[in-house]
DNA sequence: TGATAAATGTACTAACCGGTTCAATTGGTC
DNA sequence: GACCAATTGAACCGGTTAGTACATTTATCA
């Protein structure tokens, strides 16, 4: 971390420092991450984020080009994040079921570990996703999560176990939704309902269900 | 509609108008919803609200107080509207299973049919449900849906149907994640996956999965 | 060691934007 | 028809905010 700023006497200019391109990235990115997830892009503000940072409002425009660039540097490195952990999947081994339900439980819990994403894919939604498209990260492995339900489901239906005539994709997606609900509208429903979705109780409670449905589906 | 602005001789002052403060006031509401659904709150500008308008920015200030406020306004009609939607239902007679397909494919479709509401929603919860709670409307019926789903589940528990153990809560908010998903990330799924959930054929797909998955969690 | 490029800090600005001031006009009421 | 409250208009303001100009320091490498 670079330390660029002499905390006593405002007179000294300031005081030596070191150069660490990817530590003031990163500072800068972690912080970022912070106030876009909370304030959204809008809400956000340059100044905010820079005066978080050890470093200045001049690093960030000339790291990230403009505010914009910014929460796209941001949002790329969430999606690469989940990305991995699609790919850390490896339930080919598992029977139909039990992958699903692995399946299932790891994505409900990794939304769960994750809210900044979660919020973070909210506030791009709003946007309508734009800043989505215009990034580079779009092109690349965009559905390994979906192989993963494909193989399984396959085998579920050789199995027996499962009916067919699904999209493998809609049965991602129906996992995807059960699971970023409970983060994305916690504040809403817990206003609404009174109901803190995210309670350990209520969260075990909603993992289970979760399961159930996404089985109960699949075995029509 | 008022007309206050004589659209010629930009040296006349003004034309003469007629009071209308309801039909003010729905001006402001409707272009408001407009704008904070597609640019947030932060997002959205009152100058921009106030050109759409048949009024000025003052009627704005005169009317909601502050940007907020108008904010608070819009939000409110909105849960009015659904609320109002909930209580139309009519369940009551129908055997449950029959209850619950009914009850979860209106409320798929009252979001199909509402993305303004959907996204206001979203919107409310990366603000963290401030503004709702800072409203009037919160202690109201709040749950009359909750209600409808507790009396089907019972009937359903009673007649052997479903298993017992579980939330009314939590079935409403299962029924509300898979419906509301399908607005709220059209466009990050659009983008990732390549894929429109909002087209008829996959919306038919969804919501007889929708279906599937709610009962087949209700089975258990 | 000296030249060049990369990285950083400070101070500034121009536009924007929420909110206000001041005054005028309307419509009901006695 | 005169008075008063409700309603509306036009111009304005001060703080905020994204973005920049310019100078300076650090690292690289021949």
């Amino acid at each position: 971390m670079t330390n660029p700023v002499d905390s006593r006497s405002g007179k000294r200019r300031q005081a030596s420092w070191t150069q660490d391109p990817e530590g003031v990235r990163r500072d800068i990115l972690e912080v970022a991450r912070a106030e876009f997830v909370e304030n959204g892009l809008s809400g956000a503000r340059v100044d905010d984020i820079a005066a978080k940072t050890a470093t200045s409002k001049r690093m960030i425009y000339y790291y990230f080009g403009d505010k914009e660039g910014l929460y796209r540097a941001v949002l790329e490195g969430m999606y690469d994040r989940i990305r991995s952990f699609e790919r850390s999947l490896d339930l080919d081994t598992l029977a139909p079921e039990e992958a699903i339900r692995r399946l299932t439980e790891a994505t409900f819990d990794y939304h769960i570990d994750n809210p900044d994403f979660v919020r973070m894919v909210m506030v791009e939604n709003v946007h309508h996703a734009r800043h989505l498209r215009a990034s580079r990260t779009i092109a690349d492995l965009n559905s390994s999560v979906v192989d993963v339900t494909r193989r399984i489901y396959e085998r579920g239906i050789a199995a027996g176990l499962f009916r067919p005539g699904l999209e493998p994709l809609d049965i991602s997606l129906t996992i995807s939704a059960l699971s970023i609900y409970n983060v994305s509208h916690r504040a809403t429903v817990g206003q609404v309902f009174g109901y803190d979705m995210c309670t350990p109780e209520a969260l075990a409670r909603r993992r289970s269900m979760t399961v159930a449905a996404v089985l109960g589906m699949l075995r029509g």
